[in-house]
Order: structure tokens, then sequence, then C-alpha cells
DNA sequence: TATAAATTTACCAAAACTTGCCATTTTAAT
DNA sequence: ATTAAAATGGCAAGTTTTGGTAAATTTATA
């Protein structure tokens, strides 16, 4: 996968939708379209699950994109060294496994 | 390790420092130190250099703590899969590999 | 080539979130 | 019981995010 911009470009355009037809069903307008398919700007989360019906691909997959892509351009952004995504993922267990013995966590 | 919170606890304690002391240190109250310590509230980035000054640590560990526990705080927030870190991880190396090839990249 | 469509860029505003404070309450230790 | 330490409630300033309009540029086509 190259980024989630270019994710939503080359689905957009296996629809065969211009910018503004694809804007018009996931409510953006055109120049937003533009910029988050150049990585400039980021769709917002709430835009994610309609995003997924209109390509339709599964949601989850679609999320999980969403999220590599945000999580990679900051640890890039930040020089994270290579064992941040491994950290990441023991400590995203850990937090299940106390919500499991522990109850519902918020944030 | 449990969280960044707990990391901080942890380490402030180890120092023998009460909330308030290592607020004055890293320049935020004691109700601040509190809610970070319990995950209520996070560090801000621009505090984790000094952070890891007073507590003695290695800036690049400290950095990557605080990035591992914000990324596995969201991926289990929003209920990722499994593979969205491996995901991430592999789009990270793009990322570095398209810098190398095309020069700076912006977000 | 002229022009029309599509895309990108510049600039800006409103909304949402973050960071952090003060005042107060609760908990722990002596 | 008193004092120190920690936690919570509520709020304000500052920043970021989200997204818009207008204008410019690029691409495609008659």
């Amino acid at each position: 996968m190259a980024s989630f911009g270019k994710f939503i470009k080359t689905e957009r355009e296996r629809k065969g939708w211009s910018q503004t037809e694809f804007g018009a069903l996931i409510k953006i307008n055109t120049p937003l379209v533009s910029r988050i398919e150049n990585d400039k700007k980021s769709l917002a989360l709430d835009k994610v699950k309609l995003l997924a019906e209109i390509f339709e691909i599964d949601y989850e997959k679609v999320k999980d994109l969403f999220f590599a892509d945000k999580f990679a351009k900051d640890a890039y952004k930040y020089k994270c060294s290579e064992s941040v995504f491994s950290a990441a993922e023991a400590q995203t267990k850990y937090l299940k496994e106390i919500n499991i013995t522990q109850g519902k966590l918020t944030f």
C-alpha cells in the first residue's frame, strides 16, 4: 500500500469517478478530495465507514488501512525506532487483557 | 510496559519524588501529573525530551514508549485488527524509501 | 489550438480537541 | 486528627482539524 490517499485515488479511479463525483458521495468538496488523495489532509475518521461502503470494501480492512497510514506517518515524522510497532502491538494486547480482567477502559 | 502513565509513575517513585516535585521539574502542575499517570491525559510531546533528561533515560527510548502507547490506545479504542501494526511498519519503511529516492516529505 | 473538464493550490473560518490551570475532594500516612 | 499526597470537576486559552470558496493550473477533447 502506497498511502491512504493513494488508496482512495486508486479505488476512485477504479470506479470511474471524478473527484467531484466521489466527493459528493462522501460529502466533501473537490479541493478536499484532491488534498486527501495527495496526503496533504487526512480523511475524517467518521467518513471511513461510508468510504468502505461506496468502495464496496470490508470496513475493517479500510479502517486498518486508515490507522496503519496514520501510525506510519507519525512514526516517520517523529523518527521512531524500528521497534515502535512491536512495542505498540504488545501494548495493545496488554490493554485487551486488562479489559477482560478489569472491565472497560476509558482514555 | 503497562502504559506510559504507569511508566512515569514508576520512574517518578523510583526517584522518590511527589507528583508536585516531579511536576515542578517538567513544568506542569500536580493535578495534571495525576491525570497523566492515570492515563486520563497525555503528556505533551514537547515535554518528552525533558522527561528523558530528568529520569536519566535515553530520549529515543522514551519517545518510542510515548508513541507505542499512543498507537496502542488508538488501536485498542478503534478495535483495529491484529495486523494493523505490521501494516504500519511496512508503510513506514515505504515512506523512508520514497524519502531517499524523492527527497523530503511533508504531511 | 481553443475550450471545457478535472485537478490542484491559496487562503480562510468554524468546530473540535488539547493542554493546562484553579478549586475542591478524597485517600494515605503519621 | 492532622497533614501531605493524589485524584477529580470544571473551565479557559491555544492549537489542530476539518472543510469551505475562489483562483490557478493541468489535462483532455472538439
